[in-house]
DNA sequence: TGGCTATTTAGCGTATTAGCTAAATAGCTA
DNA sequence: TAGCTATTTAGCTAATACGCTAAATAGCCA
């Protein structure tokens, strides 16, 4: 759980996910929407896998990535739970914890 | 956005935030939950501040944190709306993006 | 004023992070 | 085997993060 906020917490590491959420890439398609180098990149895939968010399945030569998407519901959608919200939407009244 | 998320990466502050969900603690009362010293918390305290999660209220002598449940929100469901999850439960099926 | 409590600021040491270049590894193709 | 592409590992530097103790600040009370 740590790990996956760690993660999450540098926005090159935020923005691969939204990449992959379409679908599976290699590292160099995901390095080349960068400025940074790609042994950078590579760390931050060894980041993000570590942490359970990609996999990286190696297919001679190239290596694909992929989102796993139960590791970040579990971790995100587990701690904004824990802190009351569910996910609805959730305006600006307040409907409970009357203030007086 | 990305403070939000930088400040989310310590376990400390995580929790900090689930202490003031039930409502403002002084900086002691939250200290006293942890086992480092006042002033390393105090610079948690200033790190949820400056990320706009928390509020401090003078209120003389003592400092009243309360917690600023909007910036968690729009920042954290934001980046799981972008990701494709909006917080309904999502089980082990595919209800959308079928894969073939 | 003096003293007490609450909290932050200053200053320091160490560990981790993030970036780089250069080199190594792995698989392909000729 | 040689050469090419894709990716990671090694080794380095600079910046940031996190913890500590000691000291400063701010408000209260007698």
């Amino acid at each position: 759980m740590h790990d996956v906020f760690d993660a999450l917490s540098h926005p090159i590491r935020r923005q691969v996910l939204e990449l992959l959420k379409s679908g599976g890439k290699t590292a160099g398609e995901l390095a080349d929407n960068f400025l940074v180098s790609k042994p950078t990149m590579s760390g931050h895939f060894a980041k993000l896998k570590s942490a359970g968010l990609i996999l990286g399945e190696n297919r001679g030569g190239t290596i694909v990535y992929t989102l796993n998407m139960s590791t970040l519901e579990e971790a995100v959608m587990g701690f904004m739970g824990r802190m009351g919200i569910s996910g609805e939407a959730q305006g600006d009244d307040v409907s409970e914890g009357e203030v007086a």
